[in-house]
DNA sequence: GGTTGATGTAAACGGTGTGTACATTCAGTA
DNA sequence: TACTGAATGTACACACCGTTTACATCAACC
């Protein structure tokens, strides 16, 4: 990408985004500051005059990514077609687990990025949903359909999230592969969180 | 460390000694060949004439760690001492998890090493007891007990070994403080597998 | 005792993030 | 319209990284 002008026009976007399609593709390792200048036409020195160093880049193609893990999940939530409210809450929350199961399978790399450990500028930003927010509503839907009895409901959370996020970065990370099965089944690992849970359809 | 002869004496082993230190206290990243150099008293080009390259010296490292998460749980698990076969296959079963989730708390670093993606160098080394088969022996042992129904053991290491990795990794990357309760219970989440594996102790 | 191969060293190369001094452009005001 | 100051981008340098190459040293064997 070359440019005309001296100036880019909106340069912190543009390397954001870059940087993310670095992240994207091979790994938040593969965010070099060169690189990134470089696809962009523009020198790494550049760079500095919008973020303080690397990380700060790195921390918004973090937040990035948690903004795009929540969002699959509640479209995979939003996206049930079920009537009855017992049956519609299950399915919604296994929704959730789907769609961090299936976003991490399609983007491994930005799994990754989401699971940094730096934290995004904060600041004043409006705060998107969480992932963890959109797992414990869903959590309080099964409550409040009888689901899922109230005495499961502490920590549950924590159980649910686990198992999730485990075969999620194993399966990423080919550790199953040791197993007969090289690429287990998802819904398999729902159904055991909804059994651990006391999760009753009927 | 200093040394009077030319030659070091056992220059490999201290290489992987120190690599495996620096992995240790401050992460895989901070495994850099100068410093690894630096603190066995030899020049930094010395090491390449006993590893290729970093990633040989790291997996050097990945598979003592892998060793060292293996033999943590096998400890856990034999130091269970309870005579009724079925109640003791149920302790041993939970020991393993509870010996991963342990090792993951008291040496995160050393968990991130155990899962580089960098195969050791393999070769004809004696293959040391892998966490996948302590967690397959401890899964063989419930249904051979019938603590656990046979219908359940087809993919049982898939959710147990999620679960107890996910907890491991996200209590270590402190992904849990989102929540109220800032360090969770381990003995909830085994209790929670055990239920989602239809483990009954009556 | 001389030779040979194994082992360690010094110096260099290319690549990285980052700081500094300078160049260019834009925006506001007289 | 012309000037001025702030914002933005550049060129260069520095320290550090993994890695390579040519050379130095030592141990072991004929």
């Amino acid at each position: 990408m070359t440019r005309s002008t001296y100036h880019h026009g909106d340069l912190p976007r543009a390397l954001v985004a870059e940087a993310r399609e670095l992240a994207r593709s091979s790994g938040p390792d593969a965010v070099m500051l060169r690189e990134v200048a470089r696809r962009v036409g523009v020198s790494p020195a550049a760079i500095y005059r919008h973020f303080p160093d690397r990380d700060a880049l790195l921390g918004e193609v973090a937040g990035m990514a948690r903004r795009d893990l929540a969002r699959r999940m509640l479209d995979a939530v939003e996206r049930v077609d079920e009537t009855d409210p017992r049956t519609r809450s299950i399915r919604r929350f296994q929704a959730v687990g789907r769609g961090y199961i299936d976003f991490a399978q399609e983007e491994p790399n930005l799994l990754a990025a989401a699971f940094l450990p730096i934290e995004p500028p904060g600041g004043d930003a409006v705060e998107a949903p969480s992932p963890w927010h959109v797992l414990a509503a869903a959590l309080d839907e099964l409550v409040a359909t009888g689901a899922m009895p109230l005495e499961r409901r502490a920590g549950a959370e924590v159980i649910a999230w686990s198992a999730v996020h485990g075969f999620a970065i194993l399966r990423a990370g080919h550790a199953f592969d040791v197993s007969g099965d090289p690429d287990p089944d998802p819904e398999a690992l729902l159904e055991a969180i909804a059994r651990s849970l006391a999760v009753q359809t009927s």
